[in-house]
DNA sequence: GAGTTAAGTCAATGACTGTTGACTTATCCT
DNA sequence: AGGATAAGTCAACAGTCATTGACTTAACTC
């Protein structure tokens, strides 16, 4: 009986390969621990490679947490959406960009300390968040959107980073019964001032 | 005409004086950089003042720090307040919280790479916030006070650390007058779930 | 004014860090 | 088989950091 033939587990995996697996690494790395505490050796480790790869591959550590930080909301277009049916229709796509990637909570944590990473977070939502909300917004887009931001950016920081405890324990379901109505005021509600 | 008696300039400050000064200084660079990024040597410097002094007098950074990030919210009783007035109650005292002393900031900065400091943040919540919106909150005290507290840490962070331009634009009287609301549903609304 | 004590300096240590360049080794092509 | 090339290792550098202990100097007391 001939050995089945098998494809030998190569002892070097292809250059996108490790790259790739860097950059997972790195992405649940900074995500935990951000920018300051995670060591190039660290990440090294993870994978079962010697640090000069990660910058022979990305080419310093800041660059590399560039591309860890780098992810894709995919609002949907809310043109025509009758004002009840906002949050739904936003909030389940936070609750999967928080926890598919480590992105978002990688730049989360590192923009409260570094200004690039700040700049990079504050970019994100005036080239994708608020234009997504303008559709929405009965006036001053600006502004409506950036409350939004505040409730959002908030639930984030409380539920995954602080992880308060009631709000760990509550559903995506309950948390979006409550945050909804509060994102639909932000957005078509009466302006104040 | 007699040279007037003056105190001598002191070329050596009191120990509690310079004890003072240094943490001062902290709070200052904890709040502006957070904790990772701030050096003993930084903090001594603004001080004018060997590095060696920091450690004597607090024992390592870690305890500075500890030292520098204690605050309090001094929030009011809010028992028997109506709750069309709760909110208008509590928006000044956390405005004044974040703009006084830098305390809160550093805290904030800190707990989002620290576990010690989101611990920290936690147990300031649950012992100075979370009571106090306990004796408004109609039911359900934890959840709800946890909600406010999202709204309040996500304007913070939003104002405060990224400097999100529209909310930096607005004063105190109009975000109050787009938070109050929020807030009050939160604590007195019908609950969800 | 001598002597004690408190306030502050100084230099060094040991541990990490990101990054580099020279080297080694597996894999593929012919 | 043998060389070319990609993948990966290795040791070291240059810098920074918190922390330490021995030392110096000012200020106060008797």
């Amino acid at each position: 009986m001939p050995e089945p033939r098998r494809l030998p587990e190569p002892r070097r995996r292809s250059a996108p390969a490790t790259r790739a697996a860097i950059l997972d690494a790195a992405r649940a790395r900074f995500g935990a621990d951000g920018f300051d505490r995670v060591t190039v050796r660290e990440i090294a480790a993870d994978v079962g490679v010697d640090p000069a790869m990660v910058i022979r591959y990305f080419g310093s550590k800041d660059a590399l947490f560039t591309e860890a930080a780098e992810f894709d909301l995919e609002l949907p277009d809310l043109t025509g959406v009758a004002p009840e049916d906002l949050a739904d229709a936003l909030v389940p796509r936070f609750f999967a960009v928080w926890e598919d990637s480590a992105g978002f909570l990688s730049l989360l944590r590192a923009a409260t300390t570094s200004k690039v990473a700040a700049d990079k977070m504050l970019e994100l939502f005036t080239r994708q968040v608020s234009p997504a909300l303008a559709a929405a917004a009965v006036d001053r887009p600006a502004e409506r959107a950036a409350l939004v931001g505040t409730q959002i950016l908030g639930l984030a920081l409380s539920r995954y980073v602080l992880r308060v405890p009631p709000l760990v324990a509550m559903s995506h379901d309950e948390l979006r019964a409550w945050i909804a109505p509060v994102l639909t005021r932000y957005l078509t509600g009466p302006a104040a001032g």
